[in-house]
RNA sequence: GGGCGGUUAGCUCAGUUGGUUAGAGCGCGUGCCUUACAAGCACGAGGUCGCAGGUUCGAGCCCUGCACUGCCCA
């Protein structure tokens, strides 16, 4: 990189440069490793095959790759490992739509045609978004990447479901599930979402057999289910009806199916239940119990052993059992009932009514509550082995902290759902997807589960068995890939190093999707492995006793809004596309905003505005870089300085040139530090590398992000560059320039360092320059990342660079109180204590350039003169003949003494206080006398000045 | 109905076991093209921490109630 740079940072000109080198190079590859190194990894959560990168996955893309850089550049072994999932009714709902613009559906071709057409769509257009994160610089594991219909992967999907049926933990029953009629498929509970909806509350009358004339009246949102009612139910403490107990009543509409001897139609004729599923205070008090198409009344139908007539088919279109309705979608179904009904003079009442309607998480269509021969994960069952049920065991290492929740209240939102679990619908009626190794025997009937495609029944020994026509919800197989992933179920190293994974980082939105489904196979299948136990230690888990978890934490990150606090949504379209947004600011910037923006716990609004600060930012950091080459280039052309000498004969500390970086305290050992601005940067450096490293270890995204933004910015840019301009005079001074020079780029190169991660592209366009092209090592992302040393850290130079700064600051403002020009060098008085008086006067050249003043000496207090300022350590006049704004004055020491009175009277009350002293710690004792002291000092001071104006 | 949260500056948000003066970014006002950066520099204004009680020597933080509000689940 040539040193005269352009005056504007330009991401788009360097990122792609870096993002295929960081490739060729394979700097992120990572082997297993022999030995017992300290090791990190992590799963990235695989993205649907069939999408692009959003917002939500930008957030959590960037804090997993800050996170990996970091764990990499302090010395783990880290693996960040990728993949993407099938996304079983997803893409296959693409695959559909493509072949119905062609004219053909899936029926038409057949499912192997099908499933191949998949496979060749998943080739031409599968996995935009690993594209994504190549250009975004991800430093994952390509080598690793995995798709979850992968041969291995799906070797190991039918291993765990073979041993789950093995142990009674996967059984097949026909139950009421939850039924898409769009997608034709079950859905499992969790991917049906509740809408609130205002529908309408329709009363109908039934004519009670027997009384003619006499009706019960029965409130129902879903009219047209009437034709599968098999009973009426009333509460059995509800006097109202008491007289129809043991009745039944004439249900309208239906047809039975039988006829007549004379040929007539029979009304169905159903009986009044007495159960609690009807609610006295609900509608009339009576209900229709309608089993086959409503979980409550099928609960219902089981306790009074009512017959269950579904009247649907699979689209939810009315079958024969409808009668005269059949082939009527379920919604034109309602009109017509309701139609009838009224022409019958049957419908009594309707009402608006709010209630929440399930839809199909994917579509959206509405769900169709249906009966169906599914298959079933156990979750509360005990195995056949014997041991605790999925459901307890995924409780219980969550109770023990086996597995560690950030932010810590996901943990009761975990066990509350986990502890209220129901068996879970892994079976979908779709073609895309990992078929269930099950097979039918049409003689005998019964069931085959093979791990190898059987040649004839186990039961019966009969050729003719045939493969269950079902595959699994998608998450079942995502719900393994902690340990398929590395190899499962072999016994391979990769699972005794990697097994269980440190840390999972993902949204709450899959928390019982996944997460929990982790947590409950991972907890089954590895139940008894142990990890390495020397990786485990060097790696901070020694601690831990469980090592079946998938993972040791999970960091649960925010949902990404839009700067109004809405959900992003296509339909609303406030949809921010990441890709738009780092071409136009560059990726480091938005990694920037979302990092300092992922407060735990917190949604996150993105602004744009923020993001421009942020590439402000970078370019700030920019023309940092750029001022010091360009003193680099006066410095070797004044014959003092050599920025390739710079690096070298420097071995150890710091992780100069040695990755991975040395566990002890860096050295930082280019660094002299002769002035005070030299030992206060240092100080500051090593404090905000502290505070860097023990923000991030806890998952402080945006305390690190802030850390290193005010270190950058205010100490390092402020203050540190402009007193060091102050000594870049390498013609008259080219020793102390020279020393100058070092230390800022070596605390400026230690810095990127501390950046890296948050900015990749940013820091290593940079770093390789200051390198002059010859790195240590092949990449920023490999050197050592900066650690605190507690000998660098420097508290005196602290609080004496303070009282300097608040010297210039405090002329600054009187030069603008004053509006002396900013170019005019003013005359500036100053009285203070001979400590204080010696500080200024070794820095007096510095006050003199940044606060433009020439300082004088004053014997005495200049509280109270004209255009003065008191600080509780030193009075500071500035010699100007303009007067100043008296009123504006006396109001500013008007309010300021307020301040310092009412302060002041409340410290003296706490100090007056004898339970105060004798209870609060020293420390708090002995700094509100001090502070106490300083304000009575300002106080007085402050009410000279103000008298001094009457 | 069950569970989990939130209410702090004009806006978006930090504020880690209670402890001295509640912070940031953006926005706002004033003045500056000061030889790295106008994507910049300097200076400044702006908050009775939702309301009412309580515990404590001490509460933005803990407890109780209320108001408003968000999410998840049924």
């Amino acid at each position: 990189m040539p040193h005269d740079l352009p005056k504007q940072y330009d991401p788009a000109s360097i990122e792609p440069r870096w993002a295929e080198y960081w490739l060729r190079e394979r700097l992120f590859e990572c082997p297993t490793p022999g030995g017992a190194p300290a090791v990190f990894n992590i799963l990235l959560p695989p993205p649907n095959v069939t999408g692009r990168m959003h917002m939500g996955h930008m957030l959590e893309h960037t804090i997993s790759d800050a996170y990996v850089r970091w764990q990499r550049m302090r010395g783990r072994v880290a693996l960040w490992l990728p993949g993407t999932d099938h996304a079983g009714i997803a893409t296959q709902m693409l695959v559909e739509r493509q072949l119905a613009s062609e004219g053909v559906s899936r029926r038409q071709l057949g499912r192997e045609k099908f499933v191949e057409r998949v496979w060749q769509w998943k080739e031409h257009y599968g996995g935009a978004i690993v594209g994504q994160m190549k250009r975004l610089g991800e430093s994952v594991d390509w080598l690793r990447e995995y798709f979850t219909m992968d041969e291995r992967l799906s070797r190991a999907v039918k291993e765990c479901f073979v041993q789950l049926w093995d142990e009674g933990l996967i059984y097949r029953g026909t139950y009421m599930v939850n039924w898409c009629p769009r997608c034709q498929t079950a859905i499992s509970d969790l991917e049906v979402v509740h809408d609130d909806a205002i529908g309408k509350l329709y009363e109908i009358r039934y004519p009670v057999a027997g009384r003619n004339g006499q009706f019960i009246t029965v409130a129902t949102t879903r009219p047209e289910t009437m034709l599968g009612d098999t009973a009426v139910a009333v509460n059995p403490a509800d006097e109202r009806y008491r007289a129809l107990h043991g009745g039944t009543i004439l249900l309208p509409l239906a047809p039975e199916r039988r006829r007549a001897l004379n040929g007539e139609q029979v009304t169905r004729e159903i009986p009044i239940i007495l159960d609690e599923l009807a609610n006295p205070e609900f509608g009339t008090g009576a209900v229709k119990v309608t089993p086959a198409h409503d979980p409550n009344d099928y609960a219902a139908g089981k306790r009074h052993n009512l017959p269950q007539i579904d009247i649907f088919d699979e689209t939810a279109r009315v079958n024969a059992n409808g009668g005269a309705y059949a082939g009527h979608d379920r919604f034109e179904a309602r009109e017509r009932v309701l139609h009838d009904l009224e022409a019958q003079g049957l419908l009594a009442g309707v009402k608006d009514h709010a209630y929440s309607i399930g839809k199909c998480d994917r579509c959206k269509t509405i769900v169709e509550p249906r009966i169906s021969t599914q298959w079933f994960v156990a979750v509360n069952r005990a195995p056949k082995s014997g041991g605790a049920t999925i459901a307890e065991r995924a409780i219980e290492v969550a109770e023990r902290g086996e597995i560690t929740f950030v932010p810590e209240n996901y943990k009761a939102i975990y066990l509350n759902w986990m502890r209220n679990i129901y068996d879970w619908c892994i079976s979908r009626q779709l073609w895309w997807g990992h078929r269930i190794p099950a097979w039918h025997c049409a003689k005998c009937g019964e069931i085959t589960v093979a791990r190898e495609t059987p040649s004839r029944c186990a039961h019966c020994a009969s050729g003719e068995i045939a493969q269950d026509n079902d595959v699994l919800d998608t998450w079942f197989s995502s719900g393994l890939l902690p340990f398929t992933t590395f190899g499962w179920p072999e016994p391979t190293r990769d699972l005794k190093v990697f097994y269980p994974t440190s840390l999972l980082i993902t949204g709450f939105d899959i928390l019982f999707f996944w997460v929990a489904r982790m947590i409950m196979l991972g907890c089954r299948f590895m139940a008894g492995h142990q990890q390495d136990a020397a990786i485990k230690a060097a790696s901070g888990f020694g601690d831990r006793r469980d090592d079946s978890v998938p993972f040791r934490q999970v960091h649960i990150h925010a949902l990404v809004r839009d700067a109004e606090r809405q959900k992003m949504s296509k339909t609303k379209g406030n949809v921010l596309d990441p890709t738009e947004v780092t071409n136009q600011y560059g990726t480091d910037a938005v990694r920037f905003t979302l990092a300092s923006m992922a407060a735990p716990g917190t949604d996150i609004a993105y602004n744009e505005k923020r993001t421009e600060g942020y590439r402000a930012f970078a370019n700030k950091i920019w023309n940092a870089a750029r001022f010091l080459f360009m003193n680099v280039d006066r410095a070797e052309q004044a014959g003092v300085f050599r920025l390739d000498q710079l690096w070298l004969g420097h071995g150890g500390g710091d992780g100069d040139g040695q990755p991975p970086a040395p566990p002890g305290p860096p050295a930082l050992s280019h660094f002299q530090a002769a002035a005070l601005e030299d030992r206060w940067i240092l100080s500051r450096f090593s404090r905000t590398a502290d505070q860097v490293n023990s923000s991030l270890a806890e998952f402080r995204f945006h305390e690190a992000a802030h850390h290193i933004y005010h270190f950058f910015w205010d100490d390092f840019c402020d203050w540190y560059i402009e007193l060091l301009k102050l000594r870049f005079n390498f013609e008259e001074k080219p020793e102390s320039a020279g020393a100058a020079l070092r230390n800022a780029i070596t605390i400026f190169e230690a810095a990127l360092r501390l950046l890296s991660p948050f900015m990749p592209f940013l820091t290593e366009e940079i770093w390789h320059a200051i390198h002059e092209g010859k790195p240590p090592v092949k990449s920023i992302a490999l050197a050592g990342y900066p650690q605190a040393d507690a000998r660098q850290v420097d508290l005196a130079a602290e609080s004496e660079l303070a009282i300097v700064q608040d010297l210039i600051v405090s002329i600054r403002n009187l030069r603008a109180e004053l509006k002396v020009e900013p170019r005019e060098r003013v005359s500036v008085r100053v009285f203070a204590g001979s400590e204080i008086r010696r500080l200024f006067e070794h820095n007096n050249a510095a006050i003199a350039r940044l606060a433009n003043g020439q300082v004088t000496w004053s014997e005495q207090s200049l509280s109270g003169a004209p255009g003065s300022r008191s600080t509780a350590r030193f009075d500071v006049q500035l010699v100007y003949e303009r007067k100043i704004d008296v009123t504006a004055e006396r109001d500013r020491l008007t309010a300021e003494v307020a301040k310092y009175e009412q302060e002041l009277g409340r410290a003296q009350a706490q100090l007056g206080n004898d339970k105060f002293l004798a209870k609060a710690p020293e420390h708090v004792v002995a700094g509100l006398r001090a502070r106490a002291a300083e304000l009575q000092s300002l106080l007085e001071r402050n009410r000279n000045a103000l008298e001094a104006l009457r």
